[in-house]
DNA sequence: TCCTTTTTGTTGAAAATTCAACAGACTTTC
DNA sequence: GAAAGTCTGTTGAATTTTCAACAAAAAGGA
């Protein structure tokens, strides 16, 4: 477990657990290290979600099968990203996606019930984890809350602004830099790629806000 | 205590755990009950997360100032309904939203740190309240994820579609119920509420579906 | 540096949504 | 049981978005 252990400093859900308690942790998780190749299997759908996946090299894909059969791809991961996370907490009983590899990749699951019953070894590490993975889970929660408040307008220019403001005050200044670029802010506010670009621009013509690249400041 | 014991059994938070170990774990907790008139702010945007509120009776708005000033009503809540529980469990410096009394209230509030951090008594039932958050956490994201995954589509249709879909698959039968009258779902799909007749209007017409009130079957 | 690839902005036409207004069906209240 | 209020479906016009296609700009590679 030992070399994994760089990647796995940098995974939220290990904040704040030193390095040996973490291994001697891992241990008493039964965490394992499964290698996949590329269009491999790493969870399939409708089987219990139990596990919670780390990606600790490569990269996966979360995938799920349409009502018509069409596959789409709902997102894609690479390490120190962690997958299932909900699903295992939750208890499903048949996972929604399917998780697959993206190209030859190395995966640590752990099983969810190992973490969420402490062991009667009562590690104090213990605490921690499930601490952190309910910080996880809550800070996904307000994520998509938010997301789903932008995106409840019902233009693109107020689904811009909506976006555009929170970043402004997130970074509590008028100019800001976002994550990302045309494309995914697109689909982020669930519009035209097209349209958003126009938007922008007629923005600008009003003096309403300036931007190059990811870079914003609104007026 | 005692009074709410009835209403505070039907609170997921509390599953699981029988009425003796719920009042004592309570007071271990330090919950407090607060009674709220009506349009009394209960917790205040701006402050830090770190009470969870659970309704015993009356009812509860989450409000939030949007940018531009106006306030906007994000939902009600009413017994025996849990909130702020994402924002105390991510550990917010700020609370984005305002919680204020609808009616006369009352409200049970707890201070986060008191579930997170189990107490030195160790009782056993904190574990299963830490459980139950957990699970409570998770399944939101998942709720969050499937209705994201809704309006991600951009026409009212095959947001219809998909989200009537998910419905059936999860009612295992073509033929199901929806818990919402048509401007919830509108607003749920994130669409005009008259479009959203006109659509179930024309899919009837084409035999993709039939409706009466919330029953839908799909074809 | 040059060439290739990706990203971004622009456009106009087609399609879909929103908006406002109204009428009929259904509920609730007194 | 009547009246008031709410919910739903329908319509047409105005607005907005999507879509496809292309050109300019930026980024990346050889």
């Amino acid at each position: 477990m030992k070399k994994y252990l760089k990647i796995l400093k940098k995974c939220p859900l290990f904040a704040e657990i030193e390095d040996d308690s973490l291994l001697r942790m891992l241990t008493c998780l039964g965490a394992k290290v499964e290698e996949f190749d590329k269009k491999y299997t790493i969870l399939a759908e409708g089987y219990p979600a139990t596990y919670i996946g780390i990606v600790l090299s490569g990269s996966v894909q979360i995938v799920q099968v349409d009502y018509d059969g069409n596959r789409s791809i709902l997102s894609e991961l690479s390490a120190p990203d962690v997958f299932a996370e909900a699903f295992a907490c939750a208890e499903v009983r048949a996972l929604p996606v399917s998780v697959i590899a993206n190209e030859p990749s190395q995966i640590m699951l752990i099983d969810c019930n190992h973490i969420l019953h402490t062991c009667e070894n009562n590690c104090g590490f213990h605490q921690q984890l499930i601490f952190n993975l309910m910080k996880d889970l809550a800070t996904k929660t307000i994520l998509f809350h938010q997301r789903i408040e932008v995106t409840s307008k019902r233009t693109t220019r107020e689904k811009l602004l909506t976006y555009l403001s929170m970043q402004a005050k997130k970074a509590n200044s008028h100019s800001f830099e976002i994550p990302f670029d045309r494309q995914e802010l697109a689909d982020y506010l669930e519009v035209d790629r097209s349209g958003l670009s126009a938007e922008i621009g007629k923005l600008k013509k009003e003096g309403v806000l300036d931007s190059q690249k990811n870079r914003f400041v609104l007026y």
